[in-house]
DNA sequence: CACTGAATTTAGGCGCGACTAAAAAATTAT
DNA sequence: ATAATTTTTTAGTCGCGCCTAAATTCAGTG
């Protein structure tokens, strides 16, 4: 049986792998909040269980085997079908959604995973955007394209939003940055100045605003 | 903070104490399906705990302090509470219910007790007729008539079954007993025979069957 | 190439919650 | 009242997942 700290090494190995490219120590004991040290002795266990679970030489790094990658993606599956059921079928804002899958992921059944997954119209993306991965493991290619690379002139949809820190996410909301909004670039200021952006649908009242960089990196978009 | 295994005894001491009135560690250990051994270390530190969260004399059972009866009633319920909402919102079967509200109990959020309690609207009784206790901490009395106490000719609703073994609850549910569903009893066997019962609304088609006393006993009733 | 600072690993230890085996206490039977 | 049986407790151990402190290895610089 894995238990629920194994689970969520995997989950964090997956997600740093995708999105710094090279797992180390230190980032996974940053993203789990424990000790370096406790970060190596969990990953020579990984390393050392049938089936192996990752590939680990000192000093190297650990990336996952596929079975690794396996168990990630299930509980990634259940992590973001829940996220999306708590918003969709009990009204939570998207802020307080990850803390509350977090426990949730570790714990729910086939069973439970199947009902809310048909009662949601098997989806695609949870409610910051990230892909839902497949019952047989397959995931989306996520959106890449953050809101900092737009242009002046050009309009865009909120696909993704890549942080769970929920102080940042009521900001956004607040802003009218919620998923799926509209929003037209109309200035970047020189010198990595904020990005000028007006939020809204054509016809409804467009709102705004002066977004600094460390902002507008994490918003991701699709273009029209 | 309080782990699930407190939560799991805690728990099983109330609901021991309910049904059978005296908590020895036997029934701890069956219940909890532990070594013996276990529960008495496991009693020995709640005793200890501050606040204390159970009487403990050696050799003279358990008893659940003020504080520990608190405890024990958040998560039954977070039991009750999730049961229904598994059987209403997701259609489980009432007899899988039990399994997933095991793990899901340690680890909602109040805010999640609070929306499915709000969406269910305040309900009193779980799937199998046991009360919800309030979140202020006050429990219904449950219906404690056996069905094997009713006289050839009365005609009772079925209010509460009193076990959790899947089995068992499929059984019943094959033949029509299941909450609320009414009941006539034709005849008792003598020598401790078996009861025979006609079960459903008058209108509907009725079946009759023949039950045990371990069956009977099992299910209680409320007089119309 | 040697030095230095940062990252990583090793060594040793802790609390939790379970276990088995053996001792002790309580209960039941003779 | 004593013996046999059952129940409960003690003693000792284990795996898990974390910790701190110290040692090691790596990477960048002069
Ligand atoms: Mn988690
Ligand atoms: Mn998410
Ligand atoms: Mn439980
Ligand atoms: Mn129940």
């Amino acid at each position: 049986m894995i238990s629920h700290a194994v689970e969520d090494y995997l989950k964090a190995i997956y997600e740093i792998e995708e999105d710094v490219g090279h797992v180390t120590t230190s980032l996974l004991a940053m993203h789990l909040a424990v000790a370096p040290a406790s970060v190596t002795g969990m990953v020579q266990k990984l390393a050392k269980a049938r089936p192996r679970l990752v590939n680990y030489e000192r000093h190297q790094g650990v990336t996952l085997t596929p079975a690794g990658r396996k168990i990630a993606l299930e509980v990634i599956r259940h992590h973001r079908l829940i996220e999306l059921y708590l918003a969709e079928a009990l009204g939570y804002d998207w802020d307080k959604v990850d803390a509350e899958a977090e426990k949730l992921e570790h714990v729910i059944s086939e069973e439970f995973e199947d009902k809310i997954a048909a009662l949601l119209g098997d989806p695609t993306v949870d409610p910051h955007g990230d892909p839902i991965p497949t019952k047989d493991g397959t995931v989306a290619e996520a959106c890449r394209l953050p809101l900092s690379a737009i242009e002046p002139g050009c309009t865009v949809r909120v696909a993704r939003v890549r942080d769970a820190d929920p102080e940042f996410l009521r900001y956004l909301a607040e802003l009218g940055l919620t998923l799926r909004a509209q929003v037209t670039v109309t200035k970047r200021a020189p010198f990595d100045g904020p990005l000028h952006i007006a939020v809204g649908e054509a016809g409804a009242p467009v709102r705004t605003h002066a977004l600094g960089r460390s902002v507008t990196d994490r918003i991701f978009v699709e273009r029209q």
